[in-house]
DNA sequence: GTCTATATATCGATAGAC
DNA sequence: GTCTATCGATATATAGAC
């Protein structure tokens, strides 16, 4: 039988929650089309049918994977910014959690929202695109300031635009394993943006 | 009946090609996985059974695909740069003829390479990763280049990733029929990572 | 809530006539 | 070379027992 009371907050359903993260771990590695519910389902000890009783279409996981991506990204990034204490610490800040979240281990879910935008239908793209600028507002109230200071170039619609292509782009070339770990890579990003005097 | 003689070069079978341009606008709009064979085609006014004697899988026909996007972008960049006389217009070329490749209106090929990467088997992603680097190659060359007469910061090798990531991530957000030409995008990218004396 | 069982649809690919 | 016809596998989602 089927319930699925509606829009519970991810934190007060842990059953969904542990699906949630599982989804992001096989979407990313497998890609949206090519994950079916029968591997969602072994990756908790559940039967395919069984999903059905917490999402009601597999696109509704999909959605909750992204979102989860967006909003945790969000509010890690928010509070950090927080605690910086001058424009160049804050534009550091925003290298150094972008890539955290994006690299990091636990955070398969920023990967599906960048890469399976395509499989979200219609109807949910509007949540979806409203937690994104929220993120991106972010950048820009930062980099407009880091412009007023002389620490980055004027054009910053484009410039918040172009590195974030640059951040989201690393996800096909970095290796964990490599020399170059997550903070060094944002302090080196950083340092191709920022102008000198 | 099947046939199916093998490495033929693109151009000598013009119903292969026409079928390659076909596919590239539908994985583009579609995605890889949502585009059936039915619908491929559908496209070209086949049936879908037909599309088995000119290749042997739906997967060969990704591959042609993405082959077709970065050889042809790779010629016209090495082209455009034979013409090019000093450092700075080779770097503007580098950003015009990408830009014109992904954005303009009959490159989808281009797109597909970057977004449906993780749809190609791992025994045809060596043969394309050589196609990439061959493309990489222009750019790594005259970034060093412009590197040692001080145009743009020293990290070249970093430099050339986020670059190719900034542009790469034009396709989410870039317009058409926007008050930006792609010329002039390419103008404005190349003015952010310039350095000034 | 999770199970078993299955409905219903659609997929990539093949076979053989023409 | 393209057609018709279809095989066999696999997909999402549902129904009802427990």
């Amino acid at each position: 039988m089927k319930r699925n009371e509606l829009p519970a907050t991810p934190e007060e359903n842990s059953r969904r929650m542990e699906l949630v993260r599982a989804a992001a771990r096989l979407f990313r590695d497998q890609g949206y089309e090519r994950t079916t519910v029968r591997d969602l389902g072994n990756a908790v000890g559940l039967q395919s049918g069984s999903l059905f009783y917490h999402f009601r279409t597999k696109e509704e996981i999909l959605v909750a994977v992204m979102a989860l991506g967006i909003t945790a990204t969000t509010e890690q990034l928010a509070s950090a910014l927080a605690g910086a204490k001058d424009t160049r610490s804050k534009l550091a800040t925003l290298f150094r959690v972008h890539l955290h979240s994006l690299l990091g281990d636990n955070q398969a879910a920023l990967e599906v929202m960048l890469y399976e935008w395509r499989s979200v239908s219609a109807a949910a793209k509007p949540g979806l695109i409203v937690l994104r600028d929220r993120y991106e507002a972010l950048w820009q109230q930062v980099l407009d300031q880091a412009a007023s200071e002389g620490l980055v170039k004027q054009d910053t619609r484009l410039l918040r635009r172009t590195l974030l292509g640059s951040l989201h782009w690393t996800v096909q070339w970095y290796r964990n394993d490599g020399e170059l770990s997550v903070a060094q890579l944002a302090e080196r990003m950083l340092a191709l943006v920022i102008q000198e005097n």
